[in-house]
DNA sequence: CTAAACTTTGACATCTATGTGAAGGTCAAG
DNA sequence: CTTGACCTTCACATAGATGTCAAAGTTTAG
């Protein structure tokens, strides 16, 4: 698919699409033309590195990580240098940081919201947004 | 106590924790003299934010949880208007979604290190750091 | 008193992820 | 052929977090 189409399925601009790709987060082939050409699977690539942008990483680690991704056999893991793997297992470390960081910040606002009287917007966040309540009229517009 | 001690026990630069002051993620009193004076929860509070801005949440947000958390008795919960609750509702929905991104990363990591002649830095990562052993000399320096 | 080590505010630089727009090539519909 | 919707690269602008430096007041050690 070209990056139009990329672009629409995954609600990235074209220009982060190709930024991606200049930060190696994202490969494609070229139609005759010079158009991008990507494989279907493009999509769920994209949908994960914006995940991983997001939550603070930066693309140089995501990128070794991506590397990593599609290494079934052993040929990759066994060529990995000692320090490599000390890199990766300080990475580690600091993804499981940052989850247990999230984690807590996510107890807390759930905690707050629980106490609310408004508990029940709870694991329906996406939900509450179509059928807004004519009960706040001032409020209705955009709440962010 | 001063910001300098702040600084040296949080290892956060004295630079950031100003800026986190004007943010509004952190407050201090002042002494006679115009000095900042922290109380001894701010090394947490410091440790806290630090978590959050590297996970990728705007400072904004930030402050908004903070100020949830402090709160113990129901007069804000009640307080919190429907809107707001939805934003939170909102935000919350925003935190998973980046847990479950970095849960998956730090699983892809973890497997690739497990297959690795080295798996033994798994949940050492720090440690490792210490004790380099001589066997990759020409690696030896900063291996980021 | 002086020097070193803090502190204050403020300005300017940098890096990364982005937005935005220009100038131009490709292609399909009319 | 022309128009509009794509695509290309290149460049400049912005916003947030952070580094760094300057000028100046304070405090402590000597």
């Amino acid at each position: 698919m070209k990056i139009g189409e990329l672009s629409r399925r995954t609600r990235v601009p074209t220009r982060m699409l190709r930024y991606y790709e200049q930060q190696g987060l994202l490969s494609s082939e070229r139609l005759p033309n010079g158009y991008r050409d990507y494989p279907e699977s493009a999509v769920e690539q994209v949908e994960l590195v914006r995940g991983l942008i997001s939550s603070g990483l930066p693309t140089r680690l995501i990128g070794t990580m991506l590397g990593m991704d599609g290494v079934e056999g052993e040929e990759l893991a066994r060529t990995c240098s000692r320090n490599l793997a000390e890199s990766l297992a300080e990475e580690l470390a600091t993804l499981e940081s940052k989850i247990r960081c999230l984690e807590r910040s996510r107890d807390t606002v759930r905690r707050f919201l629980a106490r609310t009287r408004h508990a029940e917007v709870i694991g329906d966040a996406r939900l509450v947004l179509e059928h807004v309540p004519s009960s706040t009229p001032a409020a209705a517009g955009a709440p962010r």
